[in-house]
RNA sequence: GUCCGAGUGGCGGAAUGGCAGACGCGCUAGCUUGAGGUGCUAGUCCCCGUUAUAGGGGGUGGGGGUUCAAGUCCCCCCUCGGACACCA
């Protein structure tokens, strides 16, 4: 080997330099050792992990129980990674290897989620093709994640953009194009089978004609009505600043767009849907099945949004003399008796039907908004909330509103209401119209206050109730007509109550209302993949499966067409139209030239990575079985991926969306998990402090010092302290690249593993580092010679103190591990070794010490592991084990020290026989001069012994 | 406003209801070195006390409670972070 080239050869007398020691284990000697071990490992395919079946089939090199371990892939940008990008896939790397070593069979690859817009972006601004930027960027990504010793099987990475790959999610859209759902059976179907119940009559068409008479046009039609992707005309969000339409989930609550922060108009635009509601409840209840995080569950709960209540109607007459229904939906429909008012949207339809010519006699002037006739107050309202932005919708919660001059009656007591708009109730919700019960919701009651509308309370607050609406539970009044009566019941029994007579009377029915709405699928961009879709005049047709994969046609210039982004009248233009040739198929038929968004890819990757070079399937079915499929020794497991690791940004988005795409493979008989993700974790993230000057400029935040009384300056001059993001523009970014030079990838692991548990976010410290080199630098000497290189350690048996520790330390750190607690797990290790350093430093440490300290360190820092392993006399690399086990021998002691609390104050302790049984700890404890002496001759009223913990004398 | 998380030394953080502060950084002292640094050894929660030992007291955001015993469990409040936000 070769190490420091200063100092190779003869060794060197001891110095005052420590690093002038030829076989010191510092940065230079960390390289050599790390690069070595990631070329063998390379070169011998030591994470090759074996398939059951498909094309790399060898079930003959399958042992032990599988694991399937899974990183959030990356999107590969521009800029590389920082130290805060690997803490989640070190996380996994160090689970992997040590099931690896413990004998688990472990799957653990890296993609790249490599369409999107910046690479795009890039290619507008100086025309690379967006192929080679994101190929660069890949390259460059890999070569940063190899250097950090992460044992992925390197034959298994994908990248979305891959046209092998992306011509699989391609064929999955062709499943879910092909595809309905059936709410009888509640799960998807093949659209044939649709079609089969149309002919045989079994299912209606929408006007009732029978199948056959309808035209090939009209059949299409029906049939296109009930894909799970399907085009619609449809309010969406379409950005003119970015040249594209979003999805609701891409946009702020502000209305603007999540990249780029332009505003987002709702617009009616032909676009590509996916049926993503058809889902919704058992995209809810099956939350229940999988291992997640609580917080992660709420916010798909809360962003599907489901609500049970009841839809009712409320009869009214128009302007014209016309008798409607105006609809509402309530999730309190056991409040209808104190119904008092009605609000529509300034949006719904009948908002401008409704007004008479004139104010009804005695309409209170704050009703009219000013205005002289209802129409006019109507209209000037709508004007005025359309004008609004949603952000001054939201941030102005004073209620307004006007009367439309129209009374609707309240089914329950015949009572003529007044009918209000008022942008308080919202069009994207419900029927976009609600009963106002002011007694019972706040926003009603604010907006009662406001225009002097009286207040029916239905639910008894009791006595001591002085807030105003009451949403809690309590006895119904003042709910009765001639056929019903809720008066005393409690509101789950009054809503049953009320919406059977509801459903009687044919005034209303039971309903569940979700806030999710179809996912916005299409997008105005060159750099994505793809629809397998071609058009003739009477709708979209699926391109063959033998025709796959669609490939991105070349063309000139990459650019969406952006517009003004305040220019809301503007229409979309992919870029792909731009392929004259390409989009024209013949003279009847035409491409999509919509591409697909970038959660597509990640939708499925996690199946890619099981078996990415078959061609005949996305990934064979006993392949998936295998990694994926449901335990059957775990009643109601749904499958998946064994554990998921991620920051918690994409708790909606992408977990959702891969969730659905899962759910569609299950019920067509493609997969067999039911769910992607069985166990998801949220890895912390690392964050960094950045410095301003007075000028309010970043200055490098690696330069600036602190001050012995607790400011900052740079250069002397003194600096504000700001915390959070680590980004080229805060000044603050640090590298893996730069830390692999000064201290080592496994320095770096070991830091970054150190610093906190996994899902901790925390801040960097570039200057901690070194703790964790002092630690290998320390394990290093205990085992190899700083002068000479060879080894220190001796065939001394050692001491039973050392064996006890160690086996404690063993069984210790297996439980850490296998908990991601690699914080205490190193802080074992370290002990251990101070241990060793303590009691064999100057003699040497016996081999059998050594070697499982070596062992157990593997995981966590692997290039340093193989390199003391291998320099131990040990031929195989330790990737495969074998992990040290703690003996139940030396985890028993001979003796225990005991503290001695008195009245739960420790004030003494004893060493006894660990098998002392509890009457002679008490005796003992009892006999104990200082509890002799706090006691004073009293006699303790309790003494409460706890084995192997304490004994606690009660005076 | 609603729903989640979290508050422990100068800092990152440890602690199945049972000895608070493991381990690391930093700091202090000593050693080594011509010197410095990523070297070595020891110390390092706060207060009182002692020449030094020995002692004693307090302490996990604040207040209450349960318990022989609470950082940990329960209730109220404060602060910070995140998500959602007029969703009927």
């Amino acid at each position: 080997m070769t190490t420091d080239t200063t100092t190779t050869g003869a060794p060197a007398e001891p110095s005052g330099d420590p690093d002038a020691l030829p076989y010191r284990y510092n940065a230079a000697l960390a390289a050599e050792i790390e690069r070595r071990w990631q070329d063998l490992w390379e070169e011998r395919g030591t994470f090759h992990t074996p398939n059951p079946a498909g094309p790399w089939a060898t079930p003959e090199a399958i042992k032990g129980e599988k694991v399937y371990l899974l990183d959030m892939f990356p999107y590969p940008s521009g800029k590389g990674l920082h130290v805060g990008h690997p803490l989640g896939f070190i996380g996994t790397d160090v689970l992997g290897r040590y099931l690896r070593m413990t004998g688990h069979n472990v799957l653990h690859a890296m993609g790249f989620d490599a369409f999107g817009l910046p690479a795009e972006q890039f290619a507008v601004q100086t025309g690379a093709h967006p192929r080679k930027t994101t190929e660069d960027n890949i390259r460059r990504y890999k070569a940063q994640l190899r250097q950090l010793g992460l044992a992925h099987d390197p034959r298994r990475s994908v990248a979305t953009t891959d046209v092998e790959f992306y011509r699989w999610t391609q064929w999955i859209f062709l499943k879910i194009f092909e595809s309905w759902y059936d709410e009888e059976q509640q799960k998807a179907r093949p659209i044939s089978e649709l079609v089969e119940e149309f002919a045989q009559g079994k299912r209606r068409t929408p006007d009732g004609r029978g199948w056959c008479e309808l035209t090939t046009a009209e059949q299409r039609k029906v049939i296109d009505s009930y894909r799970l992707a399907y085009v619609s005309e449809a309010p969406v969000n379409w950005c003119p600043g970015l040249g594209t339409v979003l999805a609701n989930e891409e946009v702020t609550a502000d209305g603007r767009s999540e990249r780029g922060n332009f505003p987002v108009f709702r617009r009616n635009l032909k676009q590509w849907m996916i049926r993503i509601t058809a889902y919704a409840d058992r995209l809810i209840d099956d939350l229940d099945r999988v291992d997640w995080p609580e917080s992660v569950k709420a916010m798909q709960r809360n962003w599907i949004g489901r609500s049970e209540g009841a839809q009712v109607r409320f009869p009214t007459t128009t302007n014209t003399g016309e008798r409607v229904d105006i609809e509402v939906f309530t999730t309190r429909p056991d409040t209808l008796f104190g119904a008092t008012y009605m609000v529509l949207a300034p949006e719904h339809p009948l908002a401008s039907q409704l007004p008479p010519a004139e104010w009804p006699e005695g309409t209170d002037e704050r009703w009219t908004g000013g205005a002289a006739t209802p129409a006019e107050a109507v209209t000037a309202y709508q004007r005025a909330t359309s004008r609004k932005s949603e952000l001054d919708r939201q941030e102005n919660r004073e209620k307004t509103g006007v009367f439309t001059g129209a009374y609707a009656t309240n089914p329950v007591n015949g009572k003529k209401i007044p009918v209000f708009i008022a942008d308080y109730v919202l069009m994207g919700y419900g029927t976009g119209a609600i009963m106002a019960v002011p007694a019972q919701d706040q926003r009603d009651w604010d907006f009662a206050a406001v225009f002097g509308l009286p207040v029916v309370r239905t639910v008894d607050p009791g006595e001591d109730w002085d807030g105003e609406a009451f949403t809690g539970d309590g006895p119904a009044i003042n709910s009765a007509n001639d056929e019903i009566s809720l008066n005393g019941l409690n509101v789950a029994d009054a809503k049953r109550t009320i919406i059977d007579w509801l459903e009687e009377k044919g005034y209303g029915k039971s309903v569940v209302q979700y806030k999710l709405r179809d996912w916005l699928f299409s997008r105005q961009r060159y750099w994505g993949e793809p629809f397998p879709i071609i058009w003739d005049e009477d709708g979209p047709l699926p391109v063959p499966e033998d025709q796959l994969p669609v490939e991105l046609p070349e063309i000139a210039d990459y650019s969406p067409k952006t517009f003004d982004p305040e220019d809301a009248d503007s229409e979309p233009e992919p870029p792909l139209s731009r392929a004259k040739d390409w989009v024209r198929v013949d003279d009847k038929h035409w491409r999509e030239t919509n591409t697909m968004p970038q959660w597509a890819g990640s939708c499925w990757y996690y199946l890619r990575y099981l078996d990415p070079e078959n061609d005949e399937r996305f990934v064979d079915p006993e392949v998936e079985r295998y990694w994926m499929g449901p335990d059957p020794n775990k009643p109601g497991d749904p499958g998946g991926v064994d554990l998921y690791v991620g920051g918690v940004e994409h708790a909606v988005l992408h977990l959702l969306y891969a969730r659905m795409w899962q759910k569609v493979l299950y019920d067509l008989g493609e997969v067999s998990a039911e769910e992607p993700f069985r166990k998801l974790f949220n890895q912390g993230y690392i964050q960094a402090y950045a410095y301003t000057d007075e000028r309010g400029v970043y200055v490098p935040a690696e330069e600036v010092v602190q001050n012995p009384d607790g400011g900052f300056t740079w250069n002397g001059k003194p600096v504000n302290r700001e915390y959070g993001k680590m980004g080229k523009s805060l000044n603050n970014v640090v590298t893996p690249d730069e830390m692999c030079e000064r201290y080592g990838a496994d320095t770096f692991r070991l830091y970054e593993m150190s610093t906190g548990p996994l899902e901790a976010s925390r801040p960097w410290s570039t200057q901690d580092v070194v703790g964790s080199q002092r630690f290998l630098q320390r394990v290093w000497r205990n085992i190899i010679d700083e002068r000479t290189g060879e080894l220190r350690v001796t065939d001394e048996a050692p001491d039973d103190d050392t064996m006890r520790l160690l086996h404690r330390t063993i069984a210790g750190v297996r439980e850490d591990f296998e908990a991601l607690r690699y914080n205490t797990a190193a802080a074992k290790l370290i002990e251990y070794n101070n241990h060793l350093t303590k009691t064999y430093g100057k003699v040497g440490v016996p081999r059998a010490a050594a070697e499982p300290l070596v062992l157990m360190m593997a995981p966590l820092t692997p290039h340093i592991a193989e390199e003391l392993w291998q320099r131990l006399g040990h031929e195989e690399s330790l990737a495969y084990g074998p992990f040290p086990e703690a003996d139940e021998r030396w985890l028993t002691v001979d003796t225990v020290e005991y503290p001695i609390q008195v009245n739960g104050k420790v004030r003494s302790r004893m060493t006894v026989p660990a098998d002392a049984d509890n009457a002679a700890l008490e005796a003992a404890a009892l006999a104990d001069p200082k509890v002799v002496e706090l006691l004073a001759g009293r006699t303790p009223k309790k003494v409460i012994v706890v084995p192997g913990r304490l004994v606690n004398v009660v005076g």
